[in-house]
DNA sequence: TTGATAAGTGAGCAG
DNA sequence: CTGCTCACTTATCAA
């Protein structure tokens, strides 16, 4: 191969040339034919003549096959890292939700624990007296569901 | 290419007995060689020779490096795909913790709001009496926090 | 036979 | 020049 003193370059031209010299069967045109259509056009010629034009269908069809592959393996690629995205945004939506939540079930707990003190105050002594500070009467008041007056 | 009537196992069959002629430089041999080294078994051979030998050295690099190419392509994809399943290991776990999140946080809201209903009660009216009932009862003595008795 | 893929080769670019 | 990557060819394997 490396001895034949020719470019890829070299071989497309010649091939094109060839190609216009049997215009009937050139490149594209070999390919898409079925074995059927093939032989029809095989008729008349020399065995070897036959084994070389098979052959370069095969190769010909061979480079269609490599270039799918290369772009299946791209197209792959792409495809992973675009769920790669997607799921790094998941997790950052997941993340903000989670952290949101976390403060709201802090504030709610610390808004309960001083609602329970004052109610276990209410509960163990008489009626509100002292221990009704300012932030259980906001408590209070703040209502999380409104829904519930009547 | 197609043309020349050489498979590539008889071409390797060539360079091995080509090898054995010149026993000095063949193939693993002649990758590992520096510029200067390379110069130095190059002194007293034909011009074409020379550029033969060099040929054969870029061609043998050339192997190696689509070998590594072909790794490192593979490696990328692989790690792609760990990445992408970490993420998706994340993504559980976070959305694990959310659900519970959630039911904890639905769970002490309601508790919140029965407790408010009863202070909200108390409040209004005298001391505890008929509104307590067994549910706020429960809530009072559950305390989320032991801490705050003294 | 057909299609897909790994390995090898040359072309061409970048450093 | 070296190393990398693309397109192509060939050798193989599976269907």
């Amino acid at each position: 191969m490396a001895a034949d003193g020719l470019s890829s370059k070299a071989l497309k031209q010649v091939k094109q040339e060839l190609g216009e010299n049997t215009p009937l069967l050139s490149d594209v045109e070999l390919m898409g034919l079925s074995v059927r259509e093939l032989n029809h056009h095989l008729r008349g010629l020399s065995k070897e003549e036959v084994a070389r034009l098979k052959q370069r269908r095969r190769t010909l069809k061979n480079r269609g096959y490599a270039a799918s592959c290369r772009v299946k393996r791209v197209c792959q690629k792409e495809e992973l890292q675009k769920q790669k995205m997607e799921l790094e945004w998941e997790v950052d939506k997941l993340a903000r939700e989670n952290a949101a939540m976390r403060l709201e079930l802090d504030t709610l707990r610390g808004k309960y624990e001083a609602l329970q003190g004052f109610a276990r105050t209410v509960a163990a002594h008489g009626p509100p007296a002292k221990v009704a500070t300012a932030s259980v009467i906001t408590i209070v008041k703040s209502g999380t569901n409104q829904a519930a007056y009547s």
